[in-house]
DNA sequence: TGCCCGTGTGGCCACGATTCCACATCGAGG
DNA sequence: CCTCGATGTGGAATCGTGGCCACACGGGCA
């Protein structure tokens, strides 16, 4: 027995070991424990085992926190998505979560709820913790210059706003978007809507610019009052797609920029009784996992969010290592997954 | 001009500025530029002032892993679920992330998937990190126990293994399994299957418990044969599904115990040509968009993972700040959305 | 015998912030 | 003139670890 009901020195035993506790337990100095635990440095093998077992039954865990102080070193990586209820940032998540564990770093989570001034928070918190790097799917270049003047790595995914200042992985979303408006074009539609939230970050604008590219390069002349601005919730954006679907001369396709705008158009053409793909076809960027469980199945590029994560993570830790590199950009291919929602239009293109 | 090409002290111009800069700056010292920045203790008003000015311009953020060392109190919690790819986790996790931020503590988000190797590392890494505390969705009692014995406080959500031990947050699963299998009854249903992913935990014991008593509150006798063990995932129920529909006297109405397994029998009745209501009516345990979307919808119980979320957090503050208090179950109670994928049977109930 | 080297271990400081305590200053009152 | 209290500020210890450096010990070799 070492201490009686009073204990000679600290005075709450609820109090977590710390190296001095294991190093008193195995009488030797804190120095060999923390070799002895960490293997760098020399300890002679029996007294290793030793320091180890005795951590192991006290129950000893390093204070991550103290190691970081030391070793101006963190293990972590601050993420801040905008919506973790949209599948798509989800599935972003988890794959930077398992990548992020696969080397051993810890993922410090935050959903800005595309407000700036959430996310101008949440940097701040992220710089606070001193974490090694940032990935962040952007609502301005606010965040991610903020965190470059602090001298923190950032990776901008999914979409790119601080364009030469950072890394940024995305999806082609030019040539994705391209390819699915073709399909629509070369079914013989000429009335295509895009419905799409905004047209001034890098994804609306380059799925934008594919629309257009694909009227161009069929030769077809595109009609800017098909390009429809919905707002950010399914709510508004039903109620647009509403209005144009009611339009004197509604459009035979529509290609909805994202999942969301897609569940929109999706649920409007339920409630007008608009028959898909009869009367309207549907495609749409962002294949999520309700568009093969309606019938039919909605058109969608698929992205792969999953993949996305781990090309952020890899060119985050590229970062790292090399802080002064040049700026670099990641482009995924995106593929088409074609399901019913596709037909020639209901009546000859003029 | 403070200094030429070689800093007099301090070789890293790159470095972040430190408490120690700031207070060389203000010309005072650093005991004053912490009372001034944290408000704790007295500074002149003006002197208050000055250094805040220049700790601003400078772009001074605190370290908090150093604060955390010296007041040993950390301002972050950690949080491991079971698959951000499932909606259900997902919301909650955005629920927790909304209410960690409100109190300004920051939440490390790690994804288990399920799998207790990877549950168990994830909880030697917040115990390293020194989180104030944990919100699990376990697998198993091993995690829970684990930090409790590190005197890390735990909240138990949306299942419960280590009862009595620490707190818990449930939906109140056996009610909701039972409303919802009584509305089947209710309609002339006496071959109702229960397709289900366990039964050891408290989610699936509890389904399964309401299940059976809505049966014994009818009167009606319950064939154990028609409750159905299906895999973890899609594919694997989906299996089970076929197998199941295909059954010489195949179950009338089905009750599936989450989303996953309501999506897999979901895609085997539209691939078997099973017609939803007429050949047979499905229910589903914890309401996910796609059901919304889906016609017809399919009637589910609504779990608002975000609430359960909040709820959580509430729970882990309340444990964070008092210890000892004795372990508490807090149950939410969840609500039927009635939808179209439910109708009498095709044949009168015998 | 004395020196050197390899093997093992402990002492001590630093990391960045907080906070207790002491002290300096100044005005007022005895 | 001395003391006391109020008002501000600085010094120094501390949190838990890591890692540099010094040093003890013992054996081999000149």
């Amino acid at each position: 027995m070492r201490s009686g009901l009073a204990a000679p020195e600290g005075f709450d035993p609820a109090r977590r070991p710390t190296i001095r506790e294991v190093a008193e337990a195995a009488g030797v100095s804190r120095s060999t424990v923390s070799r002895a635990l960490t293997g760098r440095g020399y300890v002679a093998p029996t007294v290793r085992d030793r320091v180890r077992q005795v951590a192991h039954e006290l129950g000893y865990v390093p204070d991550a926190t103290a190691r970081h102080l030391r070793q101006q070193a963190s293990q972590s990586i601050g993420v801040l998505v905008s919506d973790l209820n949209n599948p798509f940032y989800a599935g972003l998540a988890a794959g930077i979560s398992q990548q992020a564990r696969d080397r051993r770093y810890t993922m410090m989570l935050a959903d800005g709820g595309g407000s700036p001034e959430v996310e101008a928070e949440v940097a701040e918190a992220f710089v606070a913790l001193r974490v090694a790097g940032v990935l962040v799917t952007p609502v301005s270049a606010q965040v991610s210059t903020y965190l470059i003047r602090q001298q923190i790595p950032v990776v901008e995914v999914d979409r790119r706003f601080a364009a030469g200042a950072c890394d940024a992985v995305m999806v082609d979303n030019e040539s994705a978007a391209q390819s699915v408006t073709a399909r629509l074009l070369d079914l013989g539609h000429r009335r295509i809507a895009l419905v799409i939230d905004e047209m001034h970050w890098t994804t609306g604008q380059n799925r934008l610019a594919g629309y257009r590219a694909a009227f161009a390069a069929a030769g077809v002349p595109a009609d800017d009052s098909l390009v429809v601005r919905a707002g950010w919730d399914v709510e508004a954006a039903r109620k647009e797609a509403h209005v144009l679907l009611g339009r004197a001369e509604p459009p035979t396709a529509i290609f909805a920029a994202n999942n969301v705008l897609a569940e929109a158009v999706w649920r409007a053409a339920a409630e007008l009784g608009v028959s898909i793909p009869d009367q309207l076809s549907l495609v749409a960027f962002d294949d999520v996992p309700w568009m093969s469980l309606v019938r039919p199945g909605v058109t969608a590029v698929a992205q792969d969010p999953v993949a996305l994560g781990e090309a952020a993570v890899t060119q985050l830790f590229e970062r790292i290592r090399a802080p002064l590199a040049p700026a670099r950009t990641v482009l995924l291919s995106a593929t088409v997954t074609a399901r019913g929602s596709t037909a020639p239009p209901p009546y000859p293109a003029r």
